[in-house]
DNA sequence: AACTCCAGCGTTTTT
DNA sequence: CGCTGGAGTT
């Protein structure tokens, strides 16, 4: 630092610890953060940019901070706010997709869209596909939406236009021509999905020197979280906007852990984070180790799990808070059990103080919620799953957005399909499939085409095409809440749900609709007058301010201008990119106190006191998919598994449970299994057994149970024998996963044929090792079972040959 | 246009 | 098992 240290600088940078202080106060160059779970990595990022204004290096204008999440952004933008004595919101710190909106919206005309362009969300996207196949005529075996969707997403992920896909057969030339199709639609109706923000602006900041050169040396800090969760297209972003490979590059801190990434699925590259050091040649890495979160054990837990991966960084979380309480590990006869045990166990932990808040019960899918929620429920404890619809993507608040769409943009066709006849006024698939073809003959919009169909059909739709524009006319001055609850009103939803027997959870839905667009008003800082206002008179120039060196005037966030005119879109269209933009929250009964479930992938980020992880069976956990697959792009699905175990493990702060269950209910079928590889993989040291010696119910385990809870210890169960040690004799001691289900769980108990062996039973097998018999079938020299070996796999073995030998 | 019925399917999913 | 969507029925 070649400056003296000022006051605000002083008590800035005071409770940092040392790395976090070299990170905050790094020299303008590139760098990286290796920032593990809780070690403060919001902290550092907003007071490194805290610093960086305060201190004069770079004005608010000059500086781009991305993240994925919007609430990560707000977070990021709160904190700042309190930290620095101006408005922060005009500044660029958003979300990849927000800040390309941004950028799109300023250049409009140069990215040849129209300024009020809408954009896609997922299933408008899977609607818009299916168009297109149909109207191409192919078959939807072959090209099963989804999976086209998917397909042009990826493609746009990985840069990839149209004509750049790498043709192999006919399949991917068919696709190919569905992608160029697509991309013609969306083009035509003018509306671009989330992969379109990303590449749209890319290819812009490629294409236009003027425009790239001026980007390049506005924003010399460009500071990513979660770096390890972005793909290809969005590290070539970077690279672009950074200047990378320029003679004046800007300063690019990433910040990121690759022990984390469990995106990979979707695109992500953890290669990237090794990239970025290499290509940028970065002389700064820090590695934030220090944990504020979670006790030890915890920690120790999280360490020697994750430490079973290849191809880290590396990097070990430590703590100064002692060892803390044991990690607890129940075992469970059934997932109904498990769901009881952990139901009476937060219970407990309820009563001893801890808030229902700040216990979370994590599961590897989403299937595994019903039999915990279906607990939590009979016991009447208030609880709230995480994931579901979101409130802009229930189907009443898109029919809603949908009408307004139409009023701002008659050509969108995706919205028109929807509501055309919704609520019903006799337009059939018959007419609409007319309107379709006379659309598609004339290369025009469905709106457009309305004319061109004749007879009662076509008289239906033009009465359609009225309502729309009688909407658009009446609205035309009107404030936002005025527009929404007008469109309420003329386009039937409202009387149509008030008829539906289910309507009022809808018309709810549909106020808070009215309340969210108010919420958005007042917050984007634009009241009635704005509405109002021409847009000629708006206030030229607003880019103007963003020259380098000088601050940017705080604008509305998503109300960016015009980059030469200055002329603003119209606070509905603003409404609508909010609402595709930020599904808004998908949580229930929010306020009260309540216990949280939901998956481990939505659970990253967040933290608790208490954290229960659930189904820890192979095939569950690690979910057989991705142990069986090393995907396309290189990446090792166990890996990836096991990330998402250690981001589970970190979510805890004081107790951590984790549970597995001999048999479960999956599919309608009740499954035996094995416990999951990464219980084995635990220090064995910080782990308590807490089951039961005494299986089932009304063995007064219960009682037993609660009386040793309160001493503080639960009961000392079985010890899993380690099994990382090579091989076991058979005739060791069983893990205690070995332990009999009871005849009343095993559906085929009866179906024992003279070998002495029954479904459910648990085996050893001198190659396979444990494992748990799922069906036998035949007799004598024709028997043979179905066993579970976890890890390796499910087999049909002839007993007559196999070497069997039965546990317990 | 609004029903019923049955086959098919069932990792994770920031934007 | 429980949900979705397509096909078939009234």
């Amino acid at each position: 630092m070649t400056h003296p240290a000022s006051p605000t600088e002083h008590r800035l940078l005071a409770h940092l610890n040392p790395e976090q202080l070299a990170a905050v106060t790094l020299p303008a160059e590139p760098a990286l953060i290796l920032a593990g779970a809780g070690s403060g990595k919001t902290r550092v990022l907003t007071t490194r940019i805290a610093w960086l204004l305060s201190t004069g290096q770079v004005s608010p204008g000059g500086l781009m901070a991305v993240t994925f999440t919007n609430k990560a952004a707000k977070e990021m933008i709160t904190r700042l706010g309190a930290m620095l004595p101006f408005n922060v919101r005009g500044m660029w710190i958003g979300t990849f997709h927000g800040l390309c909106n941004r950028f799109l919206r300023a250049h409009w005309k140069l990215a040849n869209l129209p300024q009020s362009f809408q954009i896609l969300d997922s299933g408008d996207q899977l609607s818009a596909v299916k168009r297109i196949i149909k109207a191409m005529n192919l078959d939807e075996e072959r090209f099963v939406p989804k999976q086209v969707t998917w397909f042009i997403a990826g493609s746009k992920e990985d840069g990839l236009r149209p004509k750049d896909i790498e043709i192999r057969d006919g399949q991917t030339q068919k696709l190919a021509e569905i992608y160029q199709a697509y991309e013609d639609q969306c083009q035509r109706e003018g509306v671009v999905d989330f992969g379109e923000l990303m590449l749209r602006t890319y290819e812009l900041m490629r294409d236009h020197a003027a425009l790239r050169e001026h980007y390049q040396q506005r924003f010399r800090h460009i500071l990513v979280d979660e770096f390890q969760d972005t793909n290809k297209l969005q590290y070539l972003w970077l690279k672009i906007f950074a200047g990378h490979g320029t003679d004046s590059p800007s300063a690019v801190l990433a910040v990121g852990d690759d022990d984390q990434s469990i995106y990979a699925f979707r695109g992500a590259q953890v290669g990237n984070m090794a990239d970025f050091e290499r290509e940028f040649r970065v002389r700064h890495l820090v590695k934030l180790e220090r944990n504020y979160r979670s006790f030890g054990h915890i920690l120790d837990a999280a360490n020697a799990l994750i430490s079973h991966n290849s191809r880290r960084l590396g990097k070990e979380l430590r703590t100064e808070a002692g060892p803390g309480e044991p990690i607890r590990v129940y075992e469970a006869t059934s997932d109904f059990a498990d769901a009881q045990w952990l139901v009476e166990e937060a219970q407990q932990l309820h009563r001893a103080g801890t808030a229902r808040s700040e216990i979370a019960v994590l599961y590897r899918s989403n299937a595994q919620s019903r039999v915990i929620e279906s607990a939590l429920f009979n016991a009447g404890v208030p609880y709230r799953v995480y994931g579901g619809l979101r409130f802009f993507e229930r189907a009443e608040i898109k029919h809603a957005l949908a009408y307004l769409r139409l009023v701002e943009n008659p050509n969108d066709d995706t919205s028109f399909l929807r509501v055309v006849n919704f609520p019903a006024r006799g337009i059939g698939a018959r007419s609409v499939e007319q309107l379709q073809d006379a659309a598609r003959s004339s290369a025009r919009s469905l709106y457009q085409s309305v004319g061109a169909v004749g007879g009662a059909a076509g008289s239906k739709l033009g009465g359609f095409a009225k309502l729309v524009d009688g909407l658009r006319e009446a609205t035309r001055g009107l404030t936002l809440r005025e527009i929404i609850e007008q469109m309420l009103e003329t386009s039937g939803l409202v009387t149509f749900y008030r008829t539906e027997k289910e309507g009022q959870d809808r018309i709810e839905n549909l106020e808070e609709l009215v309340n969210a667009a108010e919420a958005f008003v007042t917050q984007e800082g634009f009241g009635k007058d704005a509405v109002a206002l021409p847009v000629d008179e708006t206030a030229p120039g607003t880019i103007a301010a963003a020259r380098p060196g000088e601050p940017e005037a705080p604008a509305p966030v998503d109300l960016q201008p015009d980059a030469e005119t200055g002329e603003i879109m119209s606070p509905l269209a603003a409404f609508l990119t909010h609402a595709s933009l930020e599904a808004g929250d998908n949580q229930a009964q929010a306020g009260q106190d309540a216990i949280q479930l939901m998956t481990v992938h939505a659970a990253k980020g967040l933290e608790f006191d208490c954290v229960f992880i659930t189904g820890l069976e192979e095939g569950l956990f690690p979910h057989e998919n991705a142990v069986t697959s090393v995907n396309s792009s290189g990446a090792d699905g166990l890996e990836e598994e096991r990330r998402l175990m250690y981001v589970a493990i970190t979510r805890a702060r004081q107790r951590l449970y984790l549970s597995f269950c001999q048999t479960r209910m999956l599919h309608g079928q009740t499954r035996y299994n094995v416990k999951s590889r990464f219980l084995e993989e635990l220090p064995e040291g910080g782990l308590k057994w807490i089951t039961p010696r005494q299986q089932g119910f009304g063995s007064g385990y219960a009682q037993q149970y609660q009386q040793a809870w309160q001493r503080g210890s639960g009961l000392s169960g079985v010890v899993g024998a380690g099994r990382n040690s090579g091989w076991q004799p058979p005739a060791a001691p069983p893990p205690a996963w070995a332990a009999p289900v009871p005849a009343a769980m095993s559906q085929s108990a009866a179906k024992s044929a003279g070998h002495g062996l029954r479904s459910g039973q648990s085996v050893f097998h001198n190659k396979f090792g444990e494992g748990v018999i799922l069906t036998l079938e035949g007799k004598g020299e024709d028997a043979r079972a179905q066993i579970n070996f976890g890890r390796h796999g499910t087999k049909w073995l002839a007993l007559a040959v196999a070497k069997l030998t039965p546990i317990e």
